[in-house]
DNA sequence: GATGAATGAGAATTCATTCAT
DNA sequence: AATGAATGAATTCTCATTCAT
């Protein structure tokens, strides 16, 4: 591969995540991702098979430093409190749902994409693994310390925190990126003080 | 408007509702559902101004009665627990979310959905506030009785709840339904559980 | 179908052939059969399903007459000479040829055609056996008449006949119509004069 | 030209001969050859000005040995039977129309190569007037020899027999070249039988 | 009111050809 | 000589919408 090749391949992903964030997946025509990404259309179909195959890659691609960090949350276990640390790791993880979001939600209404998902083959499969094991794990360790009733199931629990989470990352539609982080973060935050110390306590 | 007519818009808006659940929002063509519900394409238009407005209109039909239900929850406040409370709400919710949900992913994907949103006035808002409302009620009848803690803002602690429901109704997807149905409230119990009891007792 | 559907149907399969024959089935491209049937694109896909299932469409109709002509030549035995009996008989298929003729090609040409040739089922598969197995009946019939040699296989011939009349239709490239089908004709009756008096004689 | 540009010439036009008759005139793209060949598609236009001059050069190459067989022919008469000869020497064509055979399709079905045919110059009709004027010279001989028909043209009759070789070894679609080659020789033995002995004789 | 044929803009994709490296 | 990334025109097909009947 060229680093011609490769420059081009990086403005099409790129390009790819604008246009689905400006105009969403459904509107995210092949020419509107070329035009934003200052290329031919054919262009797209040397660096991808089709057009799913594009949004697949593009949203991915870039989210390598927020799995990494994800992995050492069971290293976490017994330092800080257990709302702080579940705050820091589900405020990470609505980074990477805002990548992914728009490919969840056609995944979701679209069957097409439902059916190429085996695509995504280990790459996708094991990022979307990785979250709930390493948040299970976490809450594992921090039940060998009694810091989280002992009668939760982990993954179970895992599971239901991220499935909120979902919601919560979807609920605003700030245009500002930041003013939406910040929004989400405080969302995350309360949530996880609910969650902590329950309804009545 | 004759009664031929009525019955026709009927039967357009429940065939919209099947045509979106079975083949999702992007694939639900004027050509399908004029097939499903028996008519022609062209009749569509006698009934609708265009498709967002069919699709609106089939979104919002049919959840009068989920709704109904809903407005009565602040008079349940002291009666039976807590938690059953709130299950029972989420769950009544939880089937209003299926009949919206694929307009609600349009509504967040689609920009010309969300421009036409105005459409929607009074009606869609409306019914869109019942539920928070709702439950902002319900909550702060509890904290009057004593069964919620009182540092809980009761509309923020709504919205959360609602936002968490919206991830749990998206993460399965059985495709038989009264299955689907089993896991969603199966997995509001539990989440409702883990609230209101809290992650560390 | 409204009159007007079907007479719109009749344009497309008439512009279709025109098309072909102009072009070459290369590149009868649906935008320039729209043109000569004097509709818009779309409307092709109101009629057929996809572009080949219109060629299929168009290389069978018409052909009906010269169809029926043929069922009659076993019925020729006896009369007039055989050598005139088979001229008559050719000639008319060569015109049957010169309609699915580019059909054929595109047959023998295009991998994609042949997968769809079960499209045709009973319908062209059962008028391409016709032509062999009128010709078979006929030249038993006059093995009886003890007009052919006895020791000839009747559908091995006919094959052989047919197999070679391809090759004479394919031949000449006149431009006018006209002058090609004399030229055919010509070529068949000096074939069929080879066949029935032999090189030697 | 250098050694290496040679041979990758020489690896273009085996490639080419090699892709057409494995997926047909119509998908013998560029990308395939260049695949087939082992070298970058841009290298395809360093040896050819373009495709269809690819397409000529490749039908052409590679008959010189049965091009030399074809122009003893005349030399035959007098020897064997005429049967025997005909026979030898159609079998000989219909090898080299294996290969001609998707050039001519195209020659006949794309009006783009038709106008390109000046391209072949004297080669390519020097080549295609060979095999008529051989057979039509072998035919003479004969009819000194007094083994064939006095008032035979010979010219047109060796147009007719090439003409009725095309439809013969366009016939069978066996997908071993071998079981094919063999299904060919028979017809043709057996056509040229007819066409010696006669219908009735 | 209802029909359904017709429309035409626009979608994804292909491919021969060019050209900077 | 060779490469292979880039091009862009052309292709098949879709679909919301219109309108004569």
């Amino acid at each position: 591969m060229t680093s011609r090749g490769n420059a081009t391949r990086e403005r099409l992903l790129s390009a790819t995540r604008d246009v689905v964030r400006r105009v969403g997946y459904a509107n995210a025509t092949t020419r509107a991702i070329a035009e934003a990404a200052g290329v031919a259309e054919g262009t797209i179909y040397r660096h991808f098979p089709d057009k799913i195959a594009l949004f697949f890659a593009a949203a991915l691609s870039g989210n390598e430093s927020t799995l990494d960090v994800l992995a050492t949350l069971p290293d976490q276990a017994g330092k800080h409190s257990v709302a702080e640390n579940l705050t820091a790791a589900l405020s990470q993880l609505a980074q990477l749902r805002k990548n992914l979001m728009p490919l969840e939600l056609a995944l979701r209404t679209d069957p097409e994409m439902i059916s190429r998902r085996a695509e995504l083959g280990g790459k996708l499969d094991g990022d979307l693994q990785l979250p709930p094991n390493a948040i299970a794990g976490y809450l594992l360790k921090e039940q060998e310390n009694g810091r989280v009733r002992a009668d939760l199931d982990p993954l179970g629990t895992a599971v239901l925190l991220l499935s909120a989470l979902f919601g919560l990352t979807m609920a605003p539609s700030a245009d500002d990126d930041e003013v939406s982080d910040g929004i989400v973060h405080a969302a995350i935050s309360e949530f996880i003080d609910l969650v902590t110390r329950g309804l009545s306590d």
